[in-house]
DNA sequence: CGGTCCTCCTGATGGC
DNA sequence: TGCCATCAGGAGGACC
């Protein structure tokens, strides 16, 4: 799934659900493989892993022995456990006790990795800090003359905010989408990192169960738990919600409560 | 540098 | 029912 959130909840998913060597392990699709070999794959997964990392968007699993493995999982990949090795869209499964997780991906945006220590490091350099890890001083340099939202999804400025992520903090700091990152102030943008902290905690809260099998949000019949992101009505004012398209992606806003930094 | 468009892929949804 | 257009949580690259 897609933003820090939910790879927090697919991180810890896996490590209350991944606590033992695969016996099994089936690689659906190739493709899905970016770097390494199929047997890379399959060697790893088939040890005991011992730490479960993430740092944005981007999760990787590490064991006592061996190269990392790598998940992201882009628009629509995720981690589901089920009893059964077959399971719609799954790219890769591995069976861990009575359980199969899979590696799962509609779109097939997503992709894992066979990551050496410096291969891992390239791949962390590239990201900026975590929002709780962020430094206003130095995120208002980075983000430069952009609008902010092109600078936010910037996933070296920081890392692991996505749309709609920036569509309900936008929101809940009353600051129009089409505001630039040098219009607001340091203090400014270390109330706008502090609501992104907040919100990605209020996701892992509402949505991480250890027992819950999967997420299912607005596209895929599931329901939609946000204030902004593809509503029709303004939970603080009743008007209506607009959305605009910023760099190829929506942005819904209400163009009463957001008018701070409107141009 | 910044903005826009396209691409990867497969589905769900809505209009006609 | 079928057909077509549009949109979808991401991100890299081409191009102006």
């Amino acid at each position: 799934m897609p933003e820090l959130g939910e790879v927090e909840i697919a991180r810890k998913h896996l490590q209350s659900w991944w606590t033992d060597a695969a016996s099994t392990f089936h690689l659906i699709d190739a493709k899905v493989l970016k770097s390494g070999e199929p047997a890379d794959l399959e060697r790893q997964i088939s040890q005991t892993p011992r730490a479960f990392k993430r740092r944005g968007k981007q999760l990787w699993v590490e064991f006592a022995d061996g190269p990392h493995l790598a998940f992201h999982f882009r628009m629509t990949g995720q981690i589901v456990r089920t009893t059964s090795p077959e399971e719609r869209f799954s790219r890769i499964a591995w069976q861990v006790g009575d359980s199969w997780l899979h590696f799962v991906d509609p779109r097939r945006f997503g992709y894992v990795e066979v990551w050496t220590d410096s291969e891992r490091d390239a791949a962390l350099a590239k990201l900026g800090p975590d929002p709780h890890a962020a430094d206003p001083k130095l995120m208002r340099e980075k983000a430069g003359a952009r609008q902010l939202k092109a600078a936010l999804l910037d996933q070296s400025v920081i890392a692991g905010v996505g749309n709609i992520a920036f569509i309900e903090v936008m929101w809940r700091l009353g600051l129009h989408p089409e505001i630039k990152g040098s219009q607001l102030s340091k203090a400014e943008w270390s109330r706008l990192i502090q609501a992104f902290v907040d919100f990605f905690d209020e996701v892992v809260e509402r949505d991480f169960s250890p027992e819950q099998g999967r997420i299912d949000y607005v596209n895929t019949g599931g329901t939609n738990p946000f204030e902004i992101y593809q509503q029709d009505q303004c939970p603080k004012c009743s008007g209506g919600i607009e959305r605009l398209v910023q760099g190829g992606r929506s942005t819904y806003f209400c163009p009463r409560c957001q008018r701070s930094g409107r141009r």
